[in-house]
RNA sequence: GGCGGCGUAGCUCAGUUGGUCAGAGCAUGCGGUUCAUACCCGCAGUGUCGGUGGUUCGAAUCCACCCGCCGCUACCA
């Protein structure tokens, strides 16, 4: 289906940031990932393109800007700098940052949205309904949630217009037959079962523009509006490597091998995207990745909350190396993560401190004092299983890699590094001295030089100061980890008579209680977000008359009577007086947070006049109030007993 | 409600097509060692492999049902 098996290069990317704050170590996750991606296809010798980006031309943007006072290109600019800033101090080595306000990305979307209406899968259309900012997206009036984006809880913008749509509809059968015939198209196995449920389950045509904007590429034959934001956005994996400005590089890089994304917008990857570029008669990439989401302390991660974690102030405090590898081994990729300082702070000290870099440091030490800082010449076929060992992990470290497992590879290595621990206690270098076994000695010896030598290039996808720092003080030019290539693997590269060079501890041990109370690195802190004193007031949002919040009328009622509504998990048929003789038929969606039996007798707050509506065939007149934190959902009430129908001001 | 998945040592998780599959890492306890970053090495565990039935000579591994949790989805006025 036009998916070549494998080509010469590797062209990863990964999902484009917005730009409305500053990047979060969930960002950094998925950025260091894909950076271990990339470092080992370079280790193989394999040409890469690695691209990401900034996501411009979103709502959100426009608004982050306006509230600094800054213009919008301006602001973008920014913070594209402090983005570009961020991946570099973790030395996330992209080959390209593409941002959706670039002239070059601004052609390809023309290029594409004019590509698909010439080939007749674009018609006009009328669009009604609800739009969130925050989404940036449509909000179907099945998805409504009081007012409310089901995702956000923020009240959505009503739109009605005339806008563009693709037939989407009509790619549904040809992206499940992809997505059937390529089994590793979708990525984990989970969020292919998703997508195919959903793609069985039917499509509707979607809105690919808006009107009423001046912040996004305008369509080429109606310029009075632009492309919806989302289509804007996944154009990026095809500008980002020349599409509408060089061809030549497109069609060198095209299709791509990994589209790394958050398990969040798997629905825009898998189904949207795929009928996009065969729309345009494109090949469809070879892979896309969910990876699951990063929490902090065993908490979603949030900003408002201030539930966070800087990177750049973590990787300058602890060290890129010691982020990038908590990130990568510490959560089987996939898998929802876990970013706590105690678990860091454990992982860094029993893996990079007490395992690697105590064998570094024993290993260069006795060189030191048994042969003078010379690496020896080892006698013929002595090195006790280490070549096979080197060759397996070898293996290991590949097909982990390969298949995307990335937390098997520091797993694998890590082994072979506790092999070599075990050796050495075994062998008993100091006992070979003082017996004068000096041929032992000289197999032990280069034994673990040879190990950190490999155990060095083998990290080396993960580890990015690490690698040169054992190299170097082993004797070897620092800068040769990154050229050695797949070879640097095999056994036997280290040439006997280099000299050591002892250095100060790889990774020094860390103090986990001093750890879990550093809340400098472990906090919210922003460094390069401190609002200045210029800094305007954040937008307070749209304000509501006083006649208008009066029309809502907020009564006191008692609930009679509760059960559940057959045939849907999180509803309540409620039964409630509101003291005027009429009983009144609430029908909630609180079944997930309050059983019948307990709420029977308790008061509440309702909206009493709110037009009345059927839901699951049962009646409704009227909803309840209550207070919405995370999963957690609370009814109001008062705070003692009054008189049923009281009114609520 | 539909679809998908998960529930295995204190913690995080491996366990291919049923027969050394009851495991690894971390944590814990005891012992050893001194080249090394109070490191490293050895030993020791504990587990009713969510529950109940069933298929089988034999199931953590297959089937049924049940309990709990998660994801997508529907309902959530």
């Amino acid at each position: 289906m036009g998916v070549p098996e494998q080509r010469e290069d590797f062209y990863v990317t990964v999902a484009i940031d917005y730009p409305n704050g500053d990047p979060h170590v969930g960002h950094a996750y998925e950025k260091v990932a894909a950076d271990a991606l990339v470092r080992f296809q370079r280790l193989r010798g394999r040409p890469t393109f690695y691209l990401m980006g900034n996501d411009e031309h979103s709502q959100n943007v426009l608004r982050a800007a306006k509230q600094r006072g800054q213009d919008p290109e301006g602001y973008c600019a920014d913070m594209a700098g402090v983005f570009r800033e961020a991946w570099d101090v973790l030395g996330v080595g992209y080959d390209r940052f593409m941002r959706t306000n670039d002239p070059r990305h601004i052609a390809a979307v023309q290029r594409l949205v004019q590509e698909l209406h010439d080939r007749g899968h674009v018609y006009a259309g009328t669009y009604h309904g609800w739009y969130c900012v925050s989404c940036e997206a449509f909000i179907t009036d099945k998805e409504v949630n009081d007012g409310l984006c089901p995702v956000h809880h923020r009240p959505l913008e009503r739109v009605e217009e005339a806008n563009w749509f693709f037939r989407l509809s009509s790619f549904r059968d040809a992206v499940l037959e992809h997505v059937r015939r390529h089994p590793d198209f979708i990525q984990p196995e989970a969020r292919r079962h998703e997508v195919e449920s959903l793609l069985r389950s039917g499509l509707e045509d979607v809105s690919i523009s808006r009107a009423k904007t001046e912040w996004g590429v305008p369509l080429p034959w109606d310029p009075d509006q632009v492309v919806y934001v989302w289509f804007d956005a996944l154009t990026t994996y095809l500008s980002g490597v020349g599409y509408g400005w060089d061809e030549a590089a497109f069609r060198r890089h095209w299709p791509a091998d990994v589209h790394l994304i958050g398990k969040d917008i798997t629905r825009f990857h898998c189904v949207i995207w795929p009928a996009m570029l065969l729309a345009a008669g494109l090949p469809l990439p070879r892979t896309v990745y969910g990876h699951g989401f990063l929490n902090v302390r065993g908490e979603k991660l949030s900003k408002t909350t201030g539930n966070t974690v800087d990177p750049v102030a973590f990787a300058r405090r602890y060290g890129v190396d010691a982020i990038r590898y908590y990130l990568l081994a510490e959560t089987p990729f996939g898998q929802d993560g876990n970013f706590a300082p105690e678990s860091f702070a454990k992982r860094y000290n029993s893996d990079l401190a007490n395992d690697l870099g105590n064998l570094l440091s024993r290993g260069v030490a006795m060189l030191e004092r048994f042969r003078e800082g010379i690496v020896p010449q080892p006698p013929a076929d002595s090195d006790d299983g280490f070549r096979e060992a080197a060759a397996t992990t070898r293996d290991q470290l590949a097909g982990a890699m390969e298949g995307l497992r990335l937390h098997e590879g520091p797993a694998a290595l890590l082994s072979l590094c506790a092999r070599a621990n075990r050796y050495v206690d075994r062998q008993a270098p100091w006992e070979l001295a003082r017996r004068g076994e000096s041929e032992r000695l000289d197999a032990v010896l280069y034994n673990v030089a040879e190990v950190l030598r490999i155990l060095a290039v083998g990290m080396s996808p993960f580890l990015v100061q690490a690698p040169e720092e054992i190299f170097r003080q082993l004797g070897l030019d620092p800068g040769a980890v990154r050229d050695v290539g797949w070879a640097g693997m095999e056994w036997g590269g280290l040439g006997p008579g280099t000299r050591v060079c002892r250095g100060a501890p790889l990774f020094g041990r860390l103090d986990p209680e001093a750890v879990a109370q550093d809340a400098g690195s472990f906090g919210g802190h922003t460094p390069t977000a401190v609002p200045s004193a210029s800094t305007p007031a954040p937008d307070p949002g749209p304000t509501i008359s006083l006649e208008e919040f009066r029309r809502t009328e907020l009564r006191v009622a008692t609930i009679q009577a509760a059960e559940r509504v057959a045939g849907a998990d999180r509803l309540l048929r409620l039964q409630l007086t509101l003291g005027d003789g009429t009983p009144r038929q609430i029908v909630s969606g609180i079944a997930a947070h309050y059983r019948p039996e307990d709420l029977v007798g308790r008061q509440v707050v309702v909206v009493a006049n709110l037009e009345p509506a059927t839901i699951r065939g049962v009646r409704s007149e009227g909803m309840l109030l209550a207070a919405k934190s995370g999963k957690d959902l609370r009814l109001l009430g008062p705070d003692g007993p009054v008189e049923p129908g009281a009114e609520v001001r």
